[in-house]
DNA sequence: AATTTCCTAGACCATTTGGTCTATAGCGGA
DNA sequence: TCCGCTATAGACCAAATGGTCTAGGAAATT
């Protein structure tokens, strides 16, 4: 039963590939290729194809970053050290993998206007962020826990994509030296 | 001699619908019928095809945005106050086409893995942006200057993916009340 | 051993893709 | 009037697109 092995290796690839290219830039010729895997497993697993396949590649990927933040913020002494833990694991990853991919819902944002599910996905993923760091901020008592969580995900998100064009972690870096000043000064 | 106004138009229309659907998620035959021109229009004027025109295209919306990002600051009494004015600018345009369209860089920006081209459009448009900002940040004697630049331009490109994403202005009014903020503070 | 279920395999399809090429319309100058 | 240039017009092409469908293999269940 390598039935789940292979969903995943479907989910794993396509996510890769989104985030590299955008919904629109990959086919699934192209995906299947990278998971060696015909079309017939890809229509047995997500019966909706490509779109489908996209939705279960982007809610792995979101998950994936929600699960980092909260670890993140869970060994941070306050909110602005949890914006920086976050900024450092984004460059590590970066320069792990010598490539900067993009943003999971960013990378499929474009095919909104076409694929309303899509677009139901990324506002799905966006408010669980949100949340999160809205729950992080109160538990370190931040003022205004709203405003302060919406102004770290708004940087973050602008630092992923000059990360993403530059293919470069250092405005990640740029983004974790700004926050570090925050919290002195 | 209609060939500038035709040029024109392909290329605003180009712009449009990419800065909508990313350059993948628009096809050749879309944009000619949304001109309303035919095929030969375009590879006359763009030799070079799909590329050239995206080329084209995100340099024209990239120049409006320079444009626009200048008169901001020549208005301004202080730094923030641009971003500020920045911010409100994008927000009405927004709110006056109901809709948000991508930053046009973001919009190629995908394409960029495929067409090397466009990743060098990209990196150009965006030195543009950073060294009006540093001049301008310069201008107002901020302490640290590029360091300032960068911050803006990560937070631009944010509050643009979220109202983007949102297909809302919200978020650019949300920047704007934070650089409010730190002006007042 | 027979059957059923799960999953793979890929041929096949209509449509669309970006791109090339020839024909010609319109117009200014000779 | 004829020429020559600019620009439009769209037929045409090979390749790729997402999607459907039938056939079969492998393993568990009976």
């Amino acid at each position: 039963m390598s039935s789940n092995e292979n969903r995943d290796k479907l989910i794993r690839t396509a996510s890769r590939l989104f985030r590299s290219k955008g919904y629109d830039g990959v086919g699934l010729k192209e995906i299947l290729a990278a998971a060696d895997l015909p079309k017939g497993s890809l229509y047995y697993h997500f019966p909706g194809g490509k779109v489908e396949l996209a939705d279960a590649a982007t809610r792995w990927a979101g998950d994936w970053v929600a699960r980092m933040l909260g670890q993140c913020f869970e060994t941070a002494m306050c909110f602005e050290e949890g914006g920086v833990k976050t900024c450092e694991t984004l460059a590590a990853n970066a320069e792990h993998h010598n490539s900067v991919p993009a943003c999971p819902v960013v990378s499929i944002l474009q095919a909104a206007p076409s694929e309303p599910a899509l677009r139901k996905t990324a506002e799905d993923i966006h408010n669980t962020w949100t949340a999160g760091l809205v729950r992080q901020a109160e538990r370190f008592g931040v003022p205004d826990p709203h405003a302060a969580a919406l102004s770290l995900h708004m940087r973050l998100q602008g630092a992923w994509i000059l990360a993403y064009a530059q293919q470069s972690g250092a405005p990640f870096h740029q983004l974790a030296a700004e926050l570090r000043k925050a919290t002195a000064g």
